[in-house]
DNA sequence: ATCGATTTTAATCCCGCTTTAATGCCCGCC
DNA sequence: GGCGGGCATTAAAGCGGGATTAAAATCGAT
């Protein structure tokens, strides 16, 4: 597994990465709570250990801000012995579990152990959706073709997202309006054919892969290859 | 669940109708063929359960009415032991599913909620329009015969998709031109005739399969075989 | 309040779907 | 046999849907 760990104290920090990666897993460690809620935005961990009392920015913080975005990766937090108020709050700000130091290595091994299985069986939705060279993360809101990154505008998220939650239907304009826009949206313009074009601009043009975004004249649009 | 019961024989509905309400269902009995079916038209059922054996109207006569009037609740039929026949029957007049007598009530559980499962589902609408050895794919808006696909422009679907969901329906000039054109389109031109030769040409010419799209002189077309 | 980014509106161009219309064919009727 | 009605077929005209572009309006952050 990818483990983020966001802890102060290097020590304490160093004793847990050495102790997980021991058991195969894959860890980085910040000791900045800033800099540590960056990365869990921009990178893709299976499970984040938090120390809830952090310079500058707060442990719960960053869970509640994590949480905010949507991002759903299983949270343990390390809290001081007897911290009751700091566990509500933790748990409050959407934290799955928590671990009082000190602690035995092995009851933090068993508590990640529980926490990924109970996280992999309950949610499930799919965060990369995949389409023959194309990619998009839905926690990171980003595409990506060929490796190169596509940063997206929120409706051009939401729009290529639809279209790839619905590879090969054909999607009329009616729908697509009110799936992306939201009801009643309809006033004669040609919004949804301008971000079309958005769209194409960005994840066709420039890139050896096939077409991608079909026009069916009279229909609508379809992500399909060929 | 609203599950409506049609058997005669009086102890085995009771039975049925314990059994059900015992797992939070709504049950309705008949013990009458024509009965049931006036109650099935003019309530909401989730489920049929139906007795084949019936005195005066057959249970198969009930199923190809039902499905005549399009009443699409998942109808789950009971018969006799070994009855092949009278399964065959029911299976083509329509029935979703089929429980020999005597059963196990966790049989007819289970395949109940099979069945609602499924229906729930899938039966969302038709994806693909079946017809002889012709397919039309409501979502990728493709026809298909004989494993080649088919490609039709937005009026060439809409006639198509029109035809299919009424095979064996003459359907004059007007129903078809206000269905895919909309309202109060005749103006002495022959569109609709050109646009049948169009749908000819793509589905017919060039495939060993029979003719499908008949003319009838004087009255309009029929999607039909023979 | 200001500036930049995002979203929406609007105008123009072009391809090909849609429609029209002319011709050919089959059949029944005078 | 000639004629006309109803449909099939074909080709050409027109028109509308969609691509593209740019400008206007709106949003959001500082």
């Amino acid at each position: 597994m990818k483990i983020l760990v966001i802890e102060d104290e290097v020590k304490v920090g160093a004793f847990i990465k050495r102790g997980l990666e021991e058991h195969h897993h894959q860890v980085d460690v910040y000791t900045d709570g800033m800099k540590g809620q960056q990365a869990a935005l921009e990178q893709d961990y299976d499970l984040i250990l938090l120390d809830l009392m952090l310079p500058g920015i707060n442990g719960t913080t960053v869970c509640r801000n994590l949480r905010a975005l949507e991002i759903p990766v299983p949270i343990l937090m390390l809290t001081a012995l007897n911290a009751t108020q700091d566990i509500v709050e933790g748990l409050n700000a959407g934290a799955d579990d928590y671990l009082a130091k000190p602690f035995h290595f092995s009851e933090l091994i068993a508590r990640i152990n529980a926490l990924s299985r109970r996280k992999s069986h309950f949610h499930q939705e799919q965060a990369v959706l995949t389409f023959a060279d194309l990619q998009l993360n839905t926690h990171t809101k980003t595409a990506s073709r060929e490796g190169q990154e596509i940063v997206l505008t929120a409706k051009e998220y939401a729009l290529l997202e639809l279209l790839l939650r619905n590879t090969g239907k054909v999607l009329s304009r009616a729908l697509i309006s009110e799936a992306v826009w939201g009801l009643e949206f309809d006033t004669g313009t040609n919004t949804i054919d301008v971000y079309v074009n958005y769209l194409r601009n960005k994840i066709e043009k420039g890139f050896t892969g096939e077409k991608l975004i079909h026009t069916v004249v009279g229909m609508g649009y379809v992500m399909k290859q060929k």
